[in-house]
DNA sequence: CGACGAGTTGATACTAATCAACCCTTGTGG
DNA sequence: CCACAAGGGTTGATTAGTATCAACTCGTCG
């Protein structure tokens, strides 16, 4: 993992398929140095560390460069959404006429670059080309929310988390390709408020997987997937 | 309805509430005719005519003058998700690597704008303050994308349904606010297909809503809403 | 060693999908 | 002009998927 503002994740909504194999964009080094120019490094130590909380004033848009975070909402009556997790590469900090609208938590250690909000505008409109890669980098942040609305409108428990883990094993780091082994940087309560399900609900999930032979538990944390298998089962079709 | 193309319907992300009270981003004389130079004008005269298809070669981006149009995917076992409803202002075209990822298709008459793809990027990259723009309109459709992922993750059909009127009596044109009518340009099978439930759910809570009194059907399309209480009841809290 | 949070398992209840039948409106062709 | 078809909409009976509640285990850390 570079420790440091070289790359977004994300693929572009134009241009088929450049030639190009990563999931990343890759910054030029006047890109990077500007950006460092703009913003700040930080580390937070420890796992459950707030970032920022919903209508929070939103100060910071945030460049996750190492570790794993969580974006949620609660509603009045206590029912928490998790509406993103976050991995290096990614962008966080939405907000809402200058107010957040989600609150963030880290997962892990984390390193975060941080930029000022109130800069952030006529920093993008002076360099188009960094403002056209946060451009695709919002695009595919919202294709992706779309995938996980058709999730969550249309299949169910089972098929949802296994679409997820699918997911998970997308960011190397926590999947370890050669072994077929997933590193789950959240726990079981964390799961089900994204999948939209119940703790308990994502615990029998995982037994029916493992029934099914399309996964093995390690432990609660360490799976090893068939990824071919959970493919063909959560079946998200076209692509 | 200005038939032509002077807004952007969004809320930008900074800058706490800027005095502006109109949900859109106005396009300064020169931006529109950059814009119209860019693009063309195009009309459909019909309901249910497909604009473009999943997996289709993405060779425009769409902004709808005037309209409604829904963009939904549809799994291989038959299940359709529709992941937008476009109401006028509204930008639509979403690709990943030039291929459309949903399948558009309009409810009513429409007129659109359309831009080529292919030249896209240059342009957006030379007119950096129509880019920002676009890039405002890709953080608020984020933003209510996860506001839809968390009414589908955590509400029951009959809230869904409630906050998704709210959402709808948003876009005058289809709200008398004075007598508090909304005229629907969607079927129930397309509300289900929305808020993630089966049509005859969809009338169902349409009934015990109204049995709640908070709203009345005029007919299936036309209902009288009592707004306060639909908010009160569907309660997505914070903001 | 004890405590606490994460994870698991079982019993029960409920939300909402599914299946089936039917009504109502609209548009079309004989 | 009327009959009929077709699609949208509604209603009822049944069933399936999951949440909820409760109890209990496991592992880790002070």
């Amino acid at each position: 993992m570079p420790p440091d503002v070289t790359r977004i994740r994300a693929v572009p909504p134009w241009q088929p398929a450049f030639g190009e194999e990563t999931p990343f964009l890759l910054l030029s080094s006047e890109e990077q140095a500007a950006l460092r120019h703009l913003g700040t490094s930080i580390t937070f130590k420890t796992a459950r560390t707030q970032i920022y909380a919903h209508n929070d004033k939103a100060r910071f848009l945030y460049l996750l460069i190492d570790g794993v975070i969580e974006a949620d909402r609660t509603l009045p009556k206590g029912e928490r959404q998790i509406v993103a997790f976050y991995w290096p590469g990614d962008i966080l900090g939405l907000a809402d006429e200058g107010v957040y609208v989600n609150t963030a938590i880290t997962l892990s250690p984390c390193t975060v670059y941080r930029f000022p909000a109130d800069r952030l505008t006529k920093f993008l409109v002076e360099y188009p080309l960094i403002q056209h890669k946060f451009l695709v980098k919002a695009i595919h942040d919202l294709r992706n929310t779309q995938r996980q609305l058709l999730m969550m409108g249309r299949l169910s428990v089972l098929r949802r988390l296994a679409a997820f883990l699918l997911d998970c094993s997308a960011h190397e780091g926590y999947f370890d390709a050669k072994h077929r082994v997933l590193t789950l940087p959240m726990t079981r309560y964390d799961v089900a408020d994204y999948i939209g399900a119940s703790a308990e609900g994502v615990t029998r999930s995982f037994g029916r997987l493992e029934a099914m032979g399309m996964l093995h538990r390690l432990s609660p944390r360490l799976l090893e997937l068939k990824t071919a298998e959970l493919k063909a089962f959560a079946d998200l079709a076209g692509r």
